[in-house]
RNA sequence: GAGCACUUAGCUCAGCUGGUUAGAGCGUUCCCUUGACGUGGGAAAGGUCACAGGUUCGAAUCCUGUAGUGCUCACCA
């Protein structure tokens, strides 16, 4: 009944709490109080405690958790062990994902590169051993640091998204989903990552701001002018309207003549890093007697002088619309490029000869004549015929409203062809998946993308095709969020997911409130998602993950065909090709066996969301807990993978179980550096957990992520909060050592026959009232899922009033009166200071106890030493709340 | 371009459904060393709660607008 002299150290303490929780098997849902011992089957059915679950999201498995899944593991641990407190049976299931793309992304840069191995030379089978092997070995750290951050999860039951059980659930579902029709294959526009060699999901893509060369190219009339020139009207006075930057300025949009006569446009251009000092081309305006190419003038934007300077120059009037800058038209006359055609901008001349129509917006007037014809072109000195289609995609105030449709090389162009498809299909597709241009090209085929570009754009030149080139045109380009390359939109082959009724399923579990997503801001962002929800491509082109259980009576490749439609041909005897029909079971199976000789399967493996977003129930179901477990109560997880992840459960569950996944959605926010920005190595502001925790301690670290935050909310893990936290933690050892110092006297059963009621001084009432209070305010405050209330709370009434106020005064009946030079005047009353001592150690079991969750070692520490009554267990863990 | 947040002390942030002198930590200044704790105690300075309107007996809190910041989604061919 005695605490050790000095200050708190939690290196003293917290690893020999951490073995006795983990040996003696406490954290195990089987664990049972009054006993100590692991219950049997048998005595696990009669169990009629309540049971609550929640099953850990699993991190990758090869890297050890960072600050975020930590903070997430804090979460968790404090929802836990309140449960446990409360007297349910309680299982928290810890597990590691494979991590598909990012895990075989980092074995090959981390592992193979270093060892001067190159994937494609190895064997698909010792790869993935070599992989399997490499994962283990790393999980076993991870599971450390679950381990030491007080998570109090079943690690008996850590489980691996790739364990055999876990495989064959997975498996099942991709069959079930193919029975129902909601999986099937067909060739679709796909990201393409030309460094991992796959496919990848539309929100695998990021964006990165280029500068890029945009090409102003004309598709000559192959008809006479005369019929073109009937609608030159529409041009007069028209501008083709130019990239611009940035949004919301101001300023207006010009149009005039110079004293010179020369006409002239001015209009904004903008850009925040480089403000134009030299002419250079922007745009062009269209028509057939007046031809100009846009030229940008030196003015400073900032210079509000020079910018009346050229107003003063021209006529103007205003447009709204084109903010910044000054562009200047002029006269290209004499160039006969500019006369008669469909002047078109696009950054990738080289697909040119993958179009199969052009568009306008419907409501582009200029255009109207030639909506829904088809059009004879002259390019590069030949002519073709393509269509012109009018689609509401099209924005006329971008470039010349002039959109080439590129099916199998644009994300858009593909949609735009669905809804024309008699005009825009077939796809062409005239790059391969090496990035060089193929057959269909003549004279380009095995040019890179690059070389294709510029020899392009002489070639152009040369047959009066190129019209203007802007060098410095600011975009935005697709790269993959792995690998970081450039993403190329093409055409192949790959397995979907149709969401079907499943997407409508979840939307009804959050809208009906089965599921409740905390913060319920978050709410609008899964419903804006939900509802936008496309197909999903779940086939990747890796070796490591869930292969696909699907099978091909002989060989299968993927071929361009003459036409430049991407086909699939299945070798159905040696040497002899055919088209492979999907819905021929002569020709493709799914099953998880092989259905006999001469079958081959699939070489893709599954997107990793596939399989993570059957965690929950392939979880419980691999050690048959479903009737127990299901639905789950809590799942936490960062608010960034809510769509991604917590969607794609829910719409899982509603597939295989017919109902949620969960009940409760705990969204965790970002965990920001020390100095308040993203973390991230370039600042330099990455935490190191394992210094945090030795100089800290865990318990601080604990709650430093609690303390204040709210669900979903950012926040910064700083020094200044772990210092504050590390202070408390050794205020509550020290409070609680005089507490402890103060009940020696007190017999045992004194303190186990307490009776609160029975208190007769006011200052022991009121401190019994207050505990009492707070305990029903952090009861409401966790269950509510406002843990940095909770917290907050407990930090501020444990130090500053129980601390400051409630112990100083008792200390009164404690100690007897002096005079000024130290001579007892009063003695001490004994039934008074019994009382005082009493509620002392009254309140110091509940602030214990309410402290638990958050600050799991420090306070199991000082629980060894308290006397223990009714009700109580050895282990806090246990204890009831 | 659309949606969602946010704007409170020098800094980092709390303030939950509107209610008496707006809170914490850190930082600053001053005081206090004999019994739990200097990793402590006491006190002080510092905020017209982004701005402008409105609702109300009463608003940091609700509504509208403005400005700025952040995030997410879509996207410029």
């Amino acid at each position: 009944m005695a605490l050790p002299k000095g200050g708190y150290n939690h290196k003293d303490h917290e690893e020999i709490i951490l073995r006795k929780w983990l040996e003696q098997k406490m954290y195990k849902p089987e664990y049972y109080p009054l006993t100590n011992t692991l219950q049997t089957e048998a005595e696990e059915t009669n169990d009629k405690r309540p049971r609550w679950c929640l099953i850990c999201p699993p991190p990758n498995a090869y890297g050890r958790p960072h600050v975020g899944n930590i903070s997430g593991y804090a979460y968790m641990d404090a929802m836990a062990r309140f449960q446990r407190m409360n007297g349910k049976k309680v299982l928290m299931l810890p597990g590691k994902d494979h991590a598909g793309l990012e895990g075989e992304g980092v074995y090959v840069r981390e592992v193979l590169e270093k060892q001067g191995k190159n994937k494609f030379d190895m064997n698909r089978d010792d790869f993935y051993n070599d992989m399997m092997e490499w994962m283990k070995n790393n999980m076993e750290q991870a599971l450390k640091d679950e381990q030491t951050i007080g998570l109090s999860a079943d690690f008996d039951r850590n489980t691996f998204t790739l364990d055999p059980d876990i495989v064959e659930i997975v498996l099942d579902t991709f069959v079930e989903m193919y029975n129902a029709g909601m999986i099937y294959k067909g060739v679709r526009i796909v990201n393409w990552d030309p460094k991992a060699r796959t496919a990848v999901a539309d929100n695998q893509v990021e964006y990165k701001e280029t500068q890029s060369n945009f090409y102003y190219f004309k598709y000559a009339f192959g008809e006479p002018v005369s019929k073109a020139l009937s609608w030159k009207e529409n041009f007069h006075n028209k501008i083709v309207n130019f990239k611009v930057t940035k949004k919301n300025s101001k300023f207006p949009y010009l149009q005039g003549v110079l004293p010179t006569g020369e006409k002239v446009i001015a209009c904004g251009y903008q850009n925040e890093k480089e403000t134009p000092n030299q002419g250079r081309v922007v745009g062009v305006r269209l028509g057939f007697d007046e031809n100009y190419a846009l030229v940008v003038v030196p003015v400073d934007l900032s210079d509000k002088n020079k910018i009346e300077e050229v107003l003063s120059k021209i006529n103007f009037f205003e447009s709204q619309k084109y903010p910044g800058g000054h562009v200047v038209m002029f006269d290209l006359e004499g160039d006969d490029a500019f006369k008669n055609g469909f002047i078109i901008g696009t950054v990738r001349p080289e697909t040119i000869f993958a179009d199969t129509a052009i568009a306008c917006n419907p409501k582009d007037e200029r255009y109207k004549k030639f909506m829904g014809k088809k059009v004879k072109v002259s390019f590069l000195g030949k002519v073709k015929e393509i269509s012109f289609i009018a689609d509401y995609a099209v924005d006329k105030d971008f470039g010349t409203g002039l959109l080439k449709i590129t099916p199998a090389h644009s994300q858009v162009d593909w949609e735009i062809a669905q809804r024309h498809p008699e005009q825009c299909l077939p796809a062409i597709q005239v790059i391969g998946y090496d990035l060089r241009l193929n057959h269909l090209t003549g004279e380009y085929a095995g040019l890179t993308i690059k070389e294709a570009r510029e020899r392009l754009e002489l070639d152009m030149q040369k047959h009066g095709n190129l019209v203007a080139v802007d060098k410095a045109y600011q975009n935005k380009i697709q790269i993959a969020e792995r690998t970081k390359a450039p993403i190329e939109p093409l055409l192949s082959s790959q397995w979907y997911l149709k969401y079907d009724y499943i997407k409508e399923e979840a939307i009804k579990m959050v809208k009906e409130g089965r599921v409740k997503i905390h913060p319920k801001s978050m709410k609008k962002k899964f419903y804006h998602w939900m509802y936008n929800l496309r197909d999903w491509a779940i086939s990747r082109s890796l070796w490591w993950g869930y292969r696909l259980p699907v099978w091909y009576h002989g060989k299968v490749k993927e071929i361009i065909d003459d036409s430049g439609q991407v086909k699939e041909m299945i070798e159905i005897k040696p040497g002899e090709w055919v088209e492979l029909e999907y819905d021929n079971p002569e020709h493709l199976r799914v099953q998880k066996e092989c259905p006999g000789p001469g079958w081959v399967q699939d070489d893709n493996v599954l997107d990793t969301w596939f399989s993570s977003g059957q965690w929950p129930f392939a979880t419980l179901m691999k050690y048959k807990l479903m009737d127990q477990y299901y639905p789950t109560d809590v799942m936490v997880s960062g608010y960034d993978i809510l769509e991604n992840w917590i969607s794609r459960m829910m719409m899982f569950s509603a597939f295989k179980c017919a109902q949620e996944p969960f009940k409760d959605v705990y969204l965790t926010g970002l965990v920001k550096g020390t100095d308040g920005q993203k973390m991230s190595k370039s600042r330099g502001n990455l935490i190191d957990i394992d210094k945090v925790r030795e100089d800290y301690g865990t318990d601080a670290l604990r709650m430093a992520y609690f303390y204040q935050n709210s669900a979903g909310a950012s926040y910064a893990l700083t020094y200044d909060k772990l210092k504050m936290f590390k202070h408390f933690a050794n205020k509550i050892w020290n409070a609680s050592k005089f507490v402890l110092m103060n009940i020696e006297d007190l017999d045992k059963n004194e303190i186990n026959q307490m009776q609160t009621e029975d208190f007769k001084l006011n200052e022991t009432k009121e401190l019994v009232k207050q505990v009492k209070f707070l305990k029903k305010k952090i009861t409401k405050n966790i269950l509510e899922f406002q843990f940095g209330h909770a917290t907050d709370s407990l930090y501020s009434e444990f130090w500053h009033d129980f601390c400051d106020i409630r112990i100083e005064t008792l200390k009164k009946f404690i100690y007897p009166k002096k005079d000024e030079n130290g001579n007892v005047i009063e003695d001490v009353n004994l039934s008074h200071k019994k009382e005082a001592s009493l509620a002392l150690i009254y309140a110091l079991r509940e602030y214990l106890k309410m402290l638990h969750p958050f600050m799991p070692f420090i306070t199991e520490r000082i629980w060894q030493e308290i006397p223990k009554i009714e009700g109580d267990h050895d282990s806090l863990l246990y204890s009831k709340w």
